[in-house]
DNA sequence: GTCTATATAACGATAGAC
DNA sequence: GTCTATCGTTATATAGAC
């Protein structure tokens, strides 16, 4: 049984950084899109980065905080798209630039991008983590620019679809350059549609 | 660590059916869309229906095949849906038929879908897994009328947004039917887009 | 088809030396 | 920061009775 407990994450409260710990948890995200959150254990983790069970143990209490920190990593790495795309200078250039940069982690992570955040234990983690939320709804407002459930599910939509779309059955035959086109392409025709339809 | 390997789909070849297998399948794809696959145990399965796990084993010789059967079952019910979409007159009734029943599906399984099919170990199974890519093919050649990477793309993006919609944080508080709506009408826009974009 | 019982291995986690 | 060694638990999987 695999589960994020809340006390992971509070005992984690100030982030201590360190090169060991940036090791494991490099490893770490890695295995989990492979193999899963719940498919990866503590040994092949340690296997990865050449220690043992031990020595990662001295950085994480529990496997727990190991998800923790790989999904805080997640969020650094979002806000940090999102506060370059930020500096541009109009609403419509900041949404062209964070579309840019959305696709562009898409897509240098193809491999593990949706499998990592696609796992049910990280579905489920990010629905109901606060933190993450708040950084969901910072995207969706840049993204959409409006509010409500139509901007909501118009993000949400995006966002999974680029997410998706770099793993899809259908992609994985397909070159990066051709992707990371397309993607771009069809997502600024999704966000430009005028949202007055009435089905 | 958690692989589906092929012994495990060549082995079940001819697809042997009983209620007490069924029992197992339905139980296991709920559990794996809630812990993931290597997060859920054959001593979960089998608390779950009721049973021990050597009665589980009597009808699966691995986990893996428990797996595979899973898989089959979502190919089957894809299958289905565009069977009876394809019933329909012309083209565009087609589509649009495939299209709400997609929807309908997603939505009647919405804390299953995404997280079954975004699952680590069923993303890779399913990319290479043949039987599944002619089921993909067919539904993207129906969806979007269309063949080429453009129509790939869309066909992808298009799957991966009502299947990660429906799980994403950002319609977690949205009622089914809101959702629904949404997914209905942003998704026909996305199809009604004209490919002659050029970004 | 289901059970009890068991074999063998791997799991998460800890103690204590260096 | 990493090691060896170990504890208790759980995992997959099998044998054989009913």
């Amino acid at each position: 049984m695999v589960t994020v407990d809340s006390a992971a994450v509070a005992r984690q409260g100030s982030i201590r950084r360190s090169p060991a710990r940036a090791r494991i948890v490099t490893a770490a995200a890695g295995l989990f899109a492979e193999h899963g959150v719940g498919g990866t254990s503590l040994q092949m983790i340690a296997d990865t980065i050449g220690v043992t069970k031990a020595a990662v143990y001295h950085q994480f209490k529990t496997k727990s905080e190991i998800v923790v920190a790989a999904v805080e990593e997640e969020l650094a790495r979002l806000t940090a798209v999102m506060d370059a795309a930020e500096a541009e200078a109009s609403a419509e250039c900041v949404r062209e630039a964070l579309l840019v940069r959305i696709v562009d982690l898409a897509i240098e992570r193809r491999r593990m991008e949706s499998a990592l955040v696609g796992d049910p234990v990280m579905v489920r983690y990010f629905a109901y983590h606060q933190p993450f939320r708040q950084v969901v709804d910072r995207l969706y407002r840049m993204l959409t620019g409006g509010c409500g459930p139509e901007a909501q599910m118009r993000a949400a939509m995006l966002t999974a679809a680029i997410g998706g779309a770099v793993m899809h059955p259908l992609a994985v035959d397909l070159g990066s350059d051709t992707v990371r086109a397309q993607l771009l392409d069809l997502a600024r025709g999704f966000l430009d549609q005028s949202g007055d339809r009435s089905g």
